[in-house]
DNA sequence: GGAATATATGAACAGTTGTTCATATGAAGA
DNA sequence: TCTTCATATGAACAACTGTTCATATATTCC
């Protein structure tokens, strides 16, 4: 194996491939594994459209909202929704339209496999 | 709960909030899924700069062949890499750029958070 | 054909993830 | 303060995922 190059080609850097370091890679891992999961996907699209507190948001993707409240709690963490408290409501909207061009891009990837 | 909407606007649709339908959003969090794991993301890096077999691939990630095997299937299967045979070795290739923006958007969302 | 090399696959096991149920926190109104 | 409503959290368990090891397939060279 090994074919086309030599290994410290392939490992040493500065050479050929210069890879993202380690602490990014998994940051991103991490974000994309947020996004790997329908119901916070249906969470992400609906929130992208507007902002809905927990409760509406639950009857909007048919989650318990205990359910919603945990895949919410991901997406924060990831900084991928924001929040405000409005008396005993708390009101979520997406991050920033960076996070709905991801999904775009990846729901066009999607659709265009089809033909 | 359900303050500023009346369960009907969220639920009916043609109303408010149109979702994409299921099956979509499925496959949607399978490639979110297949994008959610370091391992993977570096041979996505790598296979968005060059071709590589599967042989120099499985160097570059630090991974065992069968490992890169494993993962390469999952990456396949959601045709994030396409393939072709030469000889004894099988060279794997990024699909489309489509696939190396997605990877660059979400990198821009994690890099821009630490600010 | 048989050996050697490159890649793929299947079973198995540990580690992770999503949901539920029970309970806790926090805010508003009596 | 006590009750009620909205949201959040923790424990527990089933389902899923990534890796390893053993084995299978495919191609080349002898």
């Amino acid at each position: 194996m090994v074919t086309t190059l030599e290994r410290e080609d392939l490992v040493e850097p500065g050479r050929h491939l210069v890879l993202t370091d380690a602490e990014t890679m998994n940051r991103l891992a991490e974000t994309f594994g947020a996004l790997a999961d329908p119901a916070r996907l249906r969470m992400v699209e609906a929130l992208s459209k507007r902002e809905l507190c927990v409760g509406d948001l639950s009857v909007t993707v048919g989650l318990s909202a205990s359910a919603t409240s945990h895949h919410l709690r991901t997406l924060r963490n990831l900084r991928l929704v924001k929040h405000r408290r409005d008396g005993k409501s708390v009101f979520y909207l997406l991050d920033d339209m960076h996070i709905r061009s991801l999904f775009d891009q990846a729901l066009e990837h999607v659709l265009e496999e089809r033909s």
